[in-house]
DNA sequence: CCCGGGGTTTTGTGATCACATGAGGGGATG
DNA sequence: CATCCCCTCATGTGATCACAAAACCCCGGG
């Protein structure tokens, strides 16, 4: 067989590149819940052998973005109630911290890209884009987390949306809204007024927000 | 080669077995901070080839236990004061709200059975054990948090006890302390209380404390 | 005594293969 | 028409190998 050897420049391995991909696409939910994954099948789409595949798909195990039937296949996660409002209660305690050491760090500029983020929001609302929502939503509250210098636990809470990707597609899939989430602008508000209490209820409120549209 | 063929049992794997036997020991702090391991030598030392010890390794670096150099060296991590204290509020935000949940569930019966663990901590203690100390500290705060039947929450407490287990080493490698943690009783005594104020209290100073150690 | 250079060894990465097991489908039987 | 069984195929696991690069070591020169 023919041996390439691509370079191995720490950030351009096979499987680094492999685990990225089918992260960001789990985490955006770009993949729905129950979906099963096979080594050889990611080894074929990225042209790579079996092993790097398997290396991505058990880190992606590993953070809870994938499951394990016992038999070892992998699919991404189907949560249960009880789950999800689990991890939404973690995305609320997680990101209220954040939101609090980033508030003192929070300057104008950051305002004014999070509100034009919440812009691009607004109008992937409108076109309906459940995927494209996802991750501008994301981007929102990545930017100001990035504030709060706290990367392991930034790390967490990335953990967290990435264990509710497949569930927020089904989520926002079947959501009917028009408009973009309301409790981003008093996140705004409260960014600009330096209200830290009000900080903290807006991101608890927007966080958990999702969530009630699925008890119900 | 011989290729023997041992039962794939799910949690009988090679990998699996690896994994779990170098995550426990990396929690209970056997191994110190900046240790390096390679994947021929843990294969050795198990008796298995690169591959599940890949895997495992692989694992491992993703939920924190071990960081990789630019090169794809594996070692423990030795953390920054600034991660620590991170780390540190990440146990105090998530323990907090675990021993939150599980008060109401927490019967005699658990609080008994923590005050004997106590008991055992108090003897290694006197011992000096630091590996003995810290496993069966872990054990005092599972056996709480488990009552809080929130499974995503435990895992990522877990997880950060993980990344902090090379550093616990050294920490109470250090230490020249003659008795049990003071808070421990503070927690069992909320808890007998019924005494949800207090015991997020006790439990914030419990898991913080150690870290002032460090600081100072 | 310190520092650099070159050769050797160790190490991670990825490909490929053998093997056992679980899943899926088709046909026979009630 | 439903149900169960068997056969086939697909899949995960682990071993082994080739290769490149990083690490290490030892020695000579300053």
């Amino acid at each position: 067989m023919i041996q390439q050897r691509p370079p191995v420049d720490a950030a351009s391995a096979a499987h680094d590149r492999v685990y990225r991909t089918l992260r960001t696409r789990i985490m955006h939910g770009e993949i729905g819940p129950g979906a099963a994954l096979t080594l050889r099948g990611i080894g074929r789409e990225f042209g790579v052998s079996m092993t790097p595949a398997r290396e991505a798909m058990r880190r992606l195990v590993a953070e809870g973005a994938l499951q394990l039937s016992n038999s070892g296949r992998a699919s991404t996660p189907d949560l249960s109630q009880d789950r999800i409002e689990e991890l939404a209660a973690l995305r609320a305690l997680l990101e209220v911290e954040l939101a609090s050491r980033a508030l003192p760090r929070a300057h104008m500029a950051l305002i004014e890209r999070m509100h034009s983020i919440n812009m691009v929001i607004a109008e992937q609302v409108q076109k309906r884009d459940a995927v494209g929502y996802i991750r501008t939503n994301l981007e929102f509250h990545r930017a100001l987390y990035l504030r709060a210098q706290a990367p392991a636990m930034l790390a967490m809470a990335e953990t967290v949306w990435l264990q509710l990707g497949p569930t927020m597609r089904a989520l926002y899939g079947r959501l009917r809204r028009t408009e973009a989430p309301q409790y981003h602008r008093l996140i705004l508000a409260a960014l600009k007024a330096g209200d830290e209490p009000g900080l903290r209820l807006a991101v608890r409120s927007d966080v958990t927000q999702g969530l009630k549209l699925l008890t119900r």
